[in-house]
RNA sequence: GGCGCCAUAGCCAAGUGGUAAGGCAGAGGUCUGCAAAACCUCCAUUCUUCGGUUCAAAUCCGAAUGGCGCCUCCA
């Protein structure tokens, strides 16, 4: 089955096809970093994460950007407010996010572009756009002519004469049109500036996607992607100067995320429901958001609460717990297995079964589904029974491939432990069972008690015990 | 006012015109010294409502109702 994305542009779902070969130019909008990023923006990072990994697994040569905008006004309203460089506030939450995205098992992208590299580029751009009488400039700024692109609105549906009709009183005096944007803005005194042809000043909010994408990716990516409310108008912008300047068209598809609400409200400062990564990062598991975000669709809207919290690591749990099955009966057979074909079917179906659901605008929710199947069916088996090997074997594949390279989930609960904690383990448990078989259950449960205060479980079977961190 | 999205069990959620995946919670049972984990059974004759198309609709069309988003910085 051929892999189809909902495209913005189009609002339907497409056949992927790359542009050139198995190459994949694939630019998401990163942060602008003035503040810790939060739980909404971890949404996209972690789906896109994922999208971008499976294009991988599904044999494409990916070139995944993600920008760092390091220069904007929010930045410099911080930075003003701490009294510092704005270099410090982007230095700060760049290093933030970067920390951020790795515990939360974010891959580094191919390549990781700074806004301000690339002042260059976009005075480059700027002026191009001024040459073919898309932009003109006024006291030191330039705009964007939206009336020189007649496109202008096609990506959000929208219609110029009546957002003009709607537009607010609070307008530019300077534009000729309020729907004008700003491509370079001149620096007030104090205010950090780069030199240019139209006076010291500073890089509009979409000319730095534009630039960045076309420098480490194409003049036309194969996928765009951001957070539904960047539609309009930031990639409705991106696409006018871009289109504008290069005569062909931006990115092939558009793809965006659904929103976060925190308790059934918009997350805001002014609510006092704002939850940074960082803050949750201390409370929850990392790869709970993780599958908290996985088991729904990307694009529809997404509910954080407690309780939705709470299930999705009840789900995880199930996960684990038959991925820690699939170890304790690998590890304790004396691997005299038999083949059994009908195991091997029977997880060739659900490898294929995850691949269809991603294969179709990447529903991760439904690919989820199947693991909770395999699952079950781990749990199912008999552990003595030799038939099951190829099920075990092919289900932990899954889970390797899919799973963890994938979906970027952790199975293994087991942390690193040395020779030495399998030993004391492996003694601490033949004691307790010595208790165990004299019937001294007081002692027996001392010993399960004390390892559950520190965090170890031990879990009696028929055939012995196992353990495992919680 | 303009543009767009959504409505499936107690909760979350998938659903590709052919007869409702999965997770959580709950009830009963099995296993166990007790736990934990797990397994088995039960838990939507029905998909907000009303029309329509069709042999067949949660899926397509229209309308109503109720939520939500964007149009201003926002992932």
């Amino acid at each position: 089955m051929a892999l189809k994305v909902y495209n913005t542009l189009n609002r339907k779902k497409e056949e992927f096809v790359p542009i050139k070969d198995n190459h994949v130019n694939f630019y998401v909008c990163g942060p602008t970093v003035y503040d810790y990023f939060h739980i909404g923006n971890a949404r996209p990072l972690i789906m896109f994460d994922v999208f971008r990994r499976y294009l991988e697994y599904r044999g494409y040569d990916v070139n995944y950007i993600v920008n760092i905008t390091d220069i904007d006004d929010k930045i410099i309203n911080r930075a003003e407010k701490e009294g510092v460089n704005f270099k410090v506030i982007a230095r700060k939450f760049t290093d933030a996010f970067f920390d951020g995205a790795k515990k939360l098992g974010v891959m580094p992208a191919t390549v990781h572009p700074r806004a301000t590299d690339n002042i260059d580029g976009m005075l480059e751009l700027v002026k191009k756009l001024i040459d073919k009488s898309h932009a003109y400039e006024v006291d030191g700024n330039v705009y964007f002519d939206i009336s020189s692109f007649p496109g202008y609105g096609k990506l959000s549906g929208r219609d110029i004469e009546q957002m003009q009709s709607g537009a607010r009183i609070n307008v530019d005096e300077r534009k000729n049109n309020p729907l004008d944007f700003a491509l370079w803005k001149s620096a007030k005194p104090g205010e950090p500036s780069w030199d240019s042809p139209w006076g010291p000043g500073r890089p509009g909010w979409h000319i730095e996607c534009s630039v960045m994408s076309m420098k480490h990716g194409n003049k036309t990516l194969d996928i765009h992607a951001g957070g539904q409310d960047l539609i309009f108008p930031h990639h409705e912008n991106e696409i006018a100067q871009s289109e504008a300047a290069n005569g062909v068209p931006f990115s092939k598809y558009w793809l965006h995320n659904g929103f976060l609400d925190i308790e059934g409200e918009k997350m805001s400062k002014s609510l006092g429901n704002f939850l940074t990564v960082k803050d949750i990062l201390t409370k929850y598991d990392p790869i709970v958001i993780r599958i908290f975000f996985l088991l729904k669709h990307y694009r529809s809207p997404i509910d954080f609460s407690e309780e939705r919290i709470k299930e999705a690591k009840a789900a995880l749990d199930r996960l684990r717990n038959a991925y820690h099955k699939i170890e304790y009966v690998l590890n304790a057979a004396d691997a005299e297995f038999t083949h059994d074909e009908n195991s091997d079917n029977q997880i060739e179906a659900y490898k294929k079964g995850i691949e269809d659901a991603m294969d179709d605008d990447f529903n991760t929710a439904r690919a989820m589904g199947h693991f909770f199947d395999i699952a079950k069916g781990i749990n199912s088996l008999d552990e003595h029974d030799k038939n099951a090997f190829s099920y075990i074997n092919a289900a932990k594949q899954i889970f390797d491939t899919l799973g963890t390279k994938v979906f970027g989930l952790t199975f293994d609960t087991q942390k690193k432990t040395d020779d030495l904690s399998n030993d004391l383990m492996n003694i601490i448990i033949e004691i307790r069972q010595n208790a165990r078989a004299e019937k001294n259950w007081g002692l027996a449960d001392l010993v399960r008690n004390r390892l559950q205060e520190i965090g170890i479980v031990l879990e009696d079977h028929t055939g012995g015990t196992s353990w495992k961190y919680i």
